[in-house]
DNA sequence: GCGACAG
DNA sequence: ATCTTGTCGC
């Protein structure tokens, strides 16, 4: 995980707004959205997730690595950091993701896929958190937001776990809305970098456990906050 | 101008 | 995201 760390510094995240849009529109083009160094056996997947008191910002990050498919944590790592970039639709990653990335850096394994907390190209730009990881860290990653940004879902998923509806964006898919437990808002899934929709379904959906989230997501989220009040905040 | 708007 | 109490449903 020390390759991102070049790649970042050459980016440089002190940028207006509009400079960040067009960065995404830029780096967009160099995404993979297909299955590519995606092992067919996958054995660690990665959650990462923030946290940080209301009014500060001071932000706590933490990332989970998971034993797959059994979704057991074989490591973590975690940090706090100051963050000044404001909560923007659409320029999450330049808020979120600097801290994210050090949090990544830390790790001793490398995943064989991350998931996280936002959209991957299911973005106004097709370039939202995951994807922006994804080319940074250089592996395969995985958007799973809890929400909406951009699309709208071709008809409405199932109630089934399993059943998803693909999300059109300009009549394209860039992902899909799937339901992760029955009677249970779904999750919108969408690729990230290097690997496909299909493929990416499949991971989320194996990666759940009886809740409306990945294991991973939910691992990294109750590890974050555990860590936040811990330290006191 | 109006509505939408990941975390 | 965070704050925050109770409440409805499987």
């Amino acid at each position: 995980m020390t390759a991102a760390m070049k790649i970042r510094n050459l980016h440089g995240w002190n940028v207006t707004y509009e400079e960040a849009g067009k960065i995404q529109e830029d780096l967009r083009e160099k995404l993979v959205l297909h299955d590519e160094g995606v092992p067919g056996d996958i054995r660690l997947v990665a959650g990462a997730d923030i946290s940080y008191a209301k009014g500060e910002d001071l932000f706590y990050a933490a990332v989970v690595l998971l034993k797959f498919p059994e979704l057991e944590i074989v490591e973590q790592s975690s940090l706090s950091e100051r963050v000044t970039f404001p909560y923007i639709p659409g320029l999450l990653s330049f808020r979120e993701g600097p801290v994210l990335l050090k949090a990544f850096e830390k790790l001793k394994m490398v995943p064989d896929v991350a998931i996280f907390d936002g959209q991957g190209i299911a973005h106004p730009r097709g370039f939202g958190l995951a994807s922006h990881m994804g080319l940074f860290l250089a592996i395969p990653t995985i958007g799973c937001a809890k929400t909406r940004l951009a699309g709208a879902p071709r008809n409405e998923a199932g109630n089934r776990p399993g059943d998803y509806a693909h999300l059109i964006l300009n009549d394209d898919v860039v992902g899909a809305v799937v339901r992760t437990k029955k009677n249970v808002k779904p999750v919108f899934v969408s690729q990230g970098h290097k690997i496909g929709l299909e493929r990416s379904i499949e991971i989320i959906l194996a990666s759940c456990r009886g809740y409306r989230l990945p294991e991973p997501t939910r691992k990294a989220h109750l590890a974050v906050n555990r860590i936040r009040e811990a330290s006191d905040g």
